[in-house]
This record gives C-alpha cells, structure tokens and sequence, in this order.
DNA sequence: CGTCGCTTTGACACCTCTCAAGGGGGGTGG
DNA sequence: CCACCCCCCTTGAGAGGTGTCAAAGCGACG
C-alpha cells in the first residue's frame, strides 16, 4: 500500500521496522478518487495529509479570467499535501488528474509521530522541503527557459521522480494528463505545447502520446532541457 | 537583534520567554556582509542556517548562458536559509543585495530547540512551508501573469511583508535593488522591466527610484496585480 | 572632471498567443 | 451496430508581448 512511500523514503535514509510501523498506523482510510477530482480547496481547515498509492495529483492556483497554474506534480509515494500539517488550511486546490488512491494520515497521527520518533519528524520537514525545491526549479523554467527547454526539463524531472518508485519501463513512463495539463505547468497554451512536442518528437528526443512519454535520446533530452537532477536530492543523506 | 524575528513569529503565534530567550540563544555570530555576496554557494555543506537582521538578501540559480533567476527575496527578520537544517546542503545560491547584517544559528542548536520546544520546531518547519507558499505565487506570476502584472504583485507583496517588521513609511518601503535584479525576480529583462516601471508610474500606481518604492494607489496596485495576500497567511494560526 | 554602473529610450526581431478550422478516438444512445 | 458527440490533438495565419541591440543620459565616486 504504501510501499512506494517507503521505497522513497529509503532511497535517502534508514528506516527501521518500528518507525515503518508507525507511518503504516497513522493511516486511517483509502480513497478512490476518479481523474479530475478537485478534493482539497484552498482555504478550507485540514486535519490530514493524502499519501498517494496510485495515480497523478497536481497542485493548482485559477485566475479570475480562467487561466490555470499547476504548481506542482505529484506522483505515488509522495505525500500531496503534507505541508498542510503546519499551514492548517492552503493556498491553492489539489486534484486528481487521473484516477487516483490515496491514503489519509490525519494530523493528530502525524503529530504523534513527530513526537515519539523525531528522526521522522526530521524526514517528513525534509520532504516538504524537497517540494519546495522544486519549486524553485519550476521557477527557474518558468522564468529564463524557453518553451522548449521548459518541456523537456518537466519531462526529465517526471522520469528521474518515477523511475524512484519503480514507476518507469526503461525510458518510458506513464503519464496521464492532456496537453492542456501539461501547457498549465509549463506556463504556456496547448496550442504551444503541442508545438514543441512535434519539435521533440522531430528532433527524435522525447514522445508523448496516449498518455505516455517515451525517451528516444535521454542524453539529448537532458542536453537540451540542461537538466541536473542535483535539486532532487537523490543521494543518501549523511546523519 | 532578532526583533523583527520575534515581531513576526508573534504576529501568528504567541511566543513566551523561554521560547524566546531559547531563539536569542542559539545565535552564535553576527556578521556584515557589503552588497552583492555571495555567501552560501549551492552544494556545500552548511551547520548553520541565516536569520537576517538587516537589508535584503536573495536566493539565485545561474543558468549555463548568463542568465539568473531570482527564485525568492528575503527581508529583515526572515531565516534566510533554515531549510538548509533538513537539506543540509542547498540547490541555489544566497546573496546579499544590499549590505546587510545577519545572525547565524548553527544547526546542532536549532537540533536542541526542536527537541525542548516542539512548539518551536512546529514554527520552523511552518516557516519553512510559508516559504514555499511564495514560491508557488511566483510560479503563478511567472507562468501565467504579463509583465506589469507580475512586477505590480511582486511590489505588493514586498510592501505587505516588510510592513509585518515595520520596515513600511506608510505606502513606501526602501528597496535596495537594481532594476536588473528586479528583472531577475521576475523572468523578464531590465529594458523590459525599465518600461514596465514607467507605465506604471505613468498609471499613478506605483513609484520605483534611487531604491524606494512609493505606492500612490495602493488599491489600484493591488488591482492591476490581482493581488490577494492570503498566501502570506497573515492571520494569528489557530492551535 | 572622468569613469563606471545603472537607467532610459527607440527600432526591430522573434517567440508565444490568439483565433479558427479540421481530424481522430472513445463513449453513449438510438 | 451504427451514428453522433465531445474532448483532445493538430495545424495555419496573423497579432502582440517581450527580447535584442544600440545609444544616450544621469549620478555617484574617485
């Protein structure tokens, strides 16, 4: 259930049965959620975090003339919102983009663990953290890369963020959104995005078609998105 | 010292004195830096993170051609890098902007008042989140608002967060920057940013010379930027 | 009083958006 | 089982916002 959860954390850090065991118990409930599902709205007051089990959840912010910003992706095994647990309402909405199961770790269950094991504690600040990496990264893209460079540099982070959880085949990975999707995270219109995944496609670098993205040339993707996977934090952490 | 640190902590929550003099403790240096340093470099190992007492300092990417980003702005009273207690090393770069005095705070004592105050470390780890918080809003101005749309809001929000530490004359707050490092905030170029500047000042909204920003119409500021400060969560947080 | 960095302005180029139209595929109802 | 519909993808033409390049003004500082 929550294995990709735990593939994620250990990727960086032990955990041992106990602490596992503790994170396995603060669930509460398994959801179903079909593509679409806006299921936390901004402002509302939270009393837990979602764990993703399986599917795609952005975050988002609307603009009072109907444009879209995602702001963030978020793939199974990371929580969506566990930064919710301090803030105690958010800023923007959060939805399924495609059919989704998602666990619930109430607040109060959190909090006991960042009392009893302060290691996780430790880890559950890190990986909000690491959110907040990328971010900055996505700020990068959006700011100073051109529309281009902005998508391949999305696709490349979803391939390193999958491939964690066991979620790619080689260079190729899922990914069920729609170009539209796509176009609010890059900060642009489909119309472009469609654009530039012709000229990817063409340049044999990356395809993306029926929900799924195949890298022809990973080196000349990343050489041409200038991606550095460093903001990732993908190592072990030293205690 | 850490007044404007204490001012806001307070504004959201109540801070009592052994909380108080616990923060006052772990400060081990105080040091100048001129404008324009550099001080921490992404990747290296940091033990301690930075709470600024005075001037304005900014978190950067560079890009292989030249080109920076900007990715936050940090005022008077603002930990500067706390997130660097989980990371341990950063992805970006931090600089000073103007000269500036800060106060360090080693790690292994934010390490200790995270164990003695919970409460404490609730507020580091909000800190933290509201950081992301505003990345997320500028990802929203980078990816989906114009030019004068996003230095309006970028201008906006500087004025609400440098009036939490009383650092606002009314509708005028000092902001010692280039029209170029603006320009690096907001993924535009200085010329742009320069003429972008000039309508505004042309508009009656706002003012940016010899690094003062006045607002002349502070509700049409915030109008031309669809500026909502709910991001900020000003508000005292329930408990 | 000269230099250097920052600001300001103009002309033009180019990237991305807008508007519009058509194509394709999957689901639904007759 | 077929027809229709709706959503998504695709492409083209033209518009517009922002970037580029270049030059001049201005102010601080030595």
């Amino acid at each position: 259930m929550i294995e990709k959860y735990l593939m994620k954390l250990r990727a960086r850090d032990s955990i041992d049965a106990i602490e596992e065991a503790a994170i396995r118990d603060s669930i509460t409930d398994v959801v179903h959620y079909p593509a679409g599902t806006t299921f936390i709205r901004a402002g509302e007051p939270l009393h837990y975090s979602t764990l993703i089990i399986r599917g795609l959840i952005c975050r988002y912010k609307d603009m009072s003339d109907g444009q879209r910003q995602i702001t963030a992706l978020h793939v199974p095994g990371d929580f969506a919102d566990l930064h919710s647990f301090t803030l105690k309402h958010l800023d923007h909405n959060v939805m399924t983009l495609s059919p989704c199961t998602i666990a619930k770790s109430p607040h109060d269950r959190i909090q006991k663990i960042c009392e009893e094991f302060p290691r996780l504690a430790r880890l559950f600040w890190f990986s909000t953290n690491l959110d907040a990496c990328i971010h900055r990264e996505w700020e990068v893209s959006l700011g100073r890369r051109n529309a281009t460079e902005r998508t391949a540099h999305l696709l490349c982070e979803l391939h390193v963020r999958l491939a964690m959880v066991g979620l790619t085949d080689g260079d190729s990975y899922e990914l069920p959104i729609t170009q539209t999707e796509l176009a609010e995270c890059v900060g642009l219109t489909s119309v472009h995005v469609n654009r530039v995944l012709r000229d990817l496609r063409e340049a044999g670098l990356v395809e993306f078609r029926g929900g799924r993205v195949t890298i022809q040339n990973l080196a000349g993707l990343r050489r041409a998105a200038e991606f550095d996977p460093d903001y990732l934090y993908l190592g072990l952490r030293e205690r």
